[in-house]
DNA sequence: AAATAACATGAATACTTATTCATAATACGC
DNA sequence: GCGTATTATGAATAAGTATTCATGTTATTT
């Protein structure tokens, strides 16, 4: 791991106004880096959002990035939640796979602010960026890993591309759902069935034997 | 459309001493937003990076929004320029497909630089990145379409969502060339293959009947 | 070689941004 | 309710950023 986020950039509050404080630039910076994306985001503009003196926020936080590594931290748990708890009860691979995707596109549609906000850290910082996806890969790989000596998963394909074909398609379709004006739940399942047949059977007419 | 871009915040140079200067401009802005970012960098590291003075900058451009939509518009011609040329000369759509996809990776690859700024595209103006891929996958669908009705492609899938699918696979599988620090020809050969395997018969084994 | 449109200059201006610090108020365990 | 660690303040500092403009230089046409 690099030392990007490794020593403590920010000072938990220990009275509760400090914790309301806290919260409250929390708050303020989720909205306006998701709005304004990282860089174009200044410190001031979030002081004077939260309604707190200059001095307050480097009580809490060492500079911005201190703040916006927080904050990327918490989305990225709240998304990996979103999909673990989507496939939740699922017992094969291909089950997962489905509800993992639906998980993935009805976060992206409900909460796009944090979708945007990952999307963004590629640039906010490169190997904040790399690392996430690296990791998730690697995560993917093994449950794949798993799924390919259950039989369910063809044994011929190179699972470190697979996931990130998967991841690919998640975030992408994850895009086209944002473009939308309006979204129902039947929309939700549409494309997700599309996306599944995809994978169940490829999208040329004419396939050859699997492996 | 948009008003983005339409009226023209740019002025070509009408003398080759003129051009050169242009030229500069555009070679240090390529760099600097590649490498840090549109937001990060700033007018005046460009202006000095690419030793000219102040004043001489705004010859040429309203602002940094100018230089850079002239930027971005020329690399996405590139990336669409290596696609279609790495693509020519096929006959089916899966070869386009195959061909495509090597091309894409190659190209990201190659210039990294270009796959950045497109990628960030997204949040210097979200206009422009929504136009952007709402249009490849216009382009994309039609394609599609020819090839649903010459019986290269099933006809029981959304074309908009496989648009979708296809373009993050080849952004995905693009990061993971990124990521590495050293790929060949036969590397980038492999991963294409693999990617045209889950294209032909999908991943999972035991599949249904295609239509 | 004169005329002039094009190109170039950089100091000056006005504005934004991040950060510090001396000072003061407040919560809460004792 | 006393003591003190914690929290809060905001003016001041220092650095960066975008842009203008009066003035000067050069290329090219005739």
């Amino acid at each position: 791991m690099g030392d990007t986020m490794d020593q403590m950039n920010y000072r938990l509050p220990k009275r509760k106004d400090g914790q309301k404080t806290f919260d409250h630039i929390i708050e303020t910076a989720k909205k306006l880096f998701s709005k304004n994306g990282y860089q174009a985001t200044s410190i001031n503009e979030i002081i004077e959002k939260s309604g707190i003196a200059t001095g307050t926020f480097y009580l809490y936080f060492d500079d911005k990035f201190a703040l916006y590594s927080y904050v990327l931290t918490k989305y990225r748990h709240l998304i990996r939640k979103a999909i673990s708890e989507g496939i939740h009860g699922a017992t094969t691979r291909y089950e997962k796979e489905r509800l993992g995707i639906r998980a993935f596109l009805k976060f992206a549609w409900k909460d796009p602010l944090a979708y945007r906000i990952i999307w963004e850290s590629m640039f906010a910082d490169k190997e904040l960026f790399r690392e996430y996806y690296m990791t998730f890969s690697r995560d993917y790989v093994r449950q794949l890993n798993t799924a390919v000596s259950q039989g369910e998963v063809r044994k011929d394909i190179d699972l470190e591309t697979l996931s990130y074909v998967l991841m690919g398609i998640s975030n992408f379709v994850g895009l086209q759902v944002l473009f939308r004006d309006t979204l129902t739940d039947q929309d939700l399942d549409y494309i997700t069935d599309n996306v599944m047949k995809i994978l169940q059977d490829g999208m040329f007419v004419g396939s050859s034997p699997k492996v």
